[in-house]
DNA sequence: TTGTTAGTGTGTCATCTGACACATTTTTTT
DNA sequence: AAAAAAATGTGTCAGATGACACACTAACAA
């Protein structure tokens, strides 16, 4: 829960009532590895906050392939907005790469939320703007660099995704094939 | 003004009492090509919205390198919302690339709107959420394509930026050299 | 006109990458 | 333990790309 408050008072000042009236809108849950938060087609009714552990985010090209679209890092919220937002059918999965540990926001407490006060509403803008920022900033990191350098940055700021993800969901994550992520891998741990 | 009001109507059903309330908010705005919206350096104080024309976004690398980050076709909005929510110094600029007929939002326009009531923050919420998701659509749609797909994306989606764009920010936005993209393009138009 | 500059076209070459084939290792199942 | 399946390691090769050099063209200024 640690992970959690303190996410919420780094967006913003908290008294310790308002952080428990937050905390009770959230369900704590435990999850074992493998486990799917959310499938491809089904509508998104949650939104997670990811206290511990590592989750995939991925979905299908033409071929059939598995396509990762992207490996998120405790601590962070997670959901498909478009999907919970305007309850359309999500078009990834999100399944646990290791045990986690989350908090649930059900559909129904959040609109309960978004629409209790003025305050709260501009609080959850507040962090809906930092999580989309976020991953578009991550996202446009990663763009238009050399497969080697997206590989170094992951290697730098999230090595714990390195020591729980196989290296071919790493490889399709980078938008690389495993043969290339292997010899990249070589060729830094030679050096 | 009709490129505007289409958008607001698509995010919400409005009266046109609502409809008034909201465009006095914003102030028309007509720009040469080659004007800047915001700089490199500044805070960014303003929201626009691009009711015609085309937007250019970049920033410098290590080698002082201009690199295009985005390329904005109307209509659309356009902020950079770290900046400007934040009140941080933007690392970026945005520069005009055609005439461009423009909406802008100031900073105090945009609190009183989101602390006026729940409806309003709401509402301004949602286009908040639809403006980045978009975006972060089109940056996942970029990566991890092969540069002749992302050059035949913008082809068939975006051909006014391509009668409107050199084609050196064009091959910078795609992520590659203008040599590369020049014979991409002349394998396209020979096919 | 002339000169200057920015933008674009083109050839060459080293390097990176993807695709394929197959060996080896690790994990899971029976 | 044995068999099967999944994941990873490796060689080869064709094709894509970046870097560099230089020619050509267009736009603009003197």
């Amino acid at each position: 829960m640690e992970a959690l408050k303190n996410f919420f008072s780094s967006v913003e000042h908290l008294s310790s009532k308002d952080m428990d009236f937050l905390l009770s809108k959230l369900e704590s849950k435990k999850v074992a590895k493998g486990t799917a938060l959310f499938e491809l087609g089904e509508m998104v009714k949650d939104i997670y906050f990811l206290e511990d552990g590592i989750l995939h985010r991925f979905n299908y090209n033409d071929l059939g392939e598995q396509k990762t679209l992207s490996l998120h890092e405790s601590p962070r919220f997670c959901t498909d907005l478009e999907s919970f937002s305007k309850a359309k059918k999500s078009t990834e999965s999100c399944v646990a790469m290791t045990d986690c540990t989350l908090y649930r926001l059900s559909k129904t407490e959040y609109n309960s939320l978004v629409n209790s006060n003025i305050r709260w509403s501009n609080f959850v803008k507040k962090i809906t703007e930092i999580s989309l920022i976020l991953e578009l900033n991550e996202t446009k990191n990663r763009a238009n660099k050399p497969i080697k350098e997206r590989y170094l940055d992951l290697v730098n700021r999230q090595p714990r995704i390195l020591q729980n993800v196989s290296l071919q969901i790493i490889a399709s994550y980078l938008g690389t094939s495993r043969e290339t992520l292997h010899r990249i891998r070589r060729s830094v741990h030679a050096a």
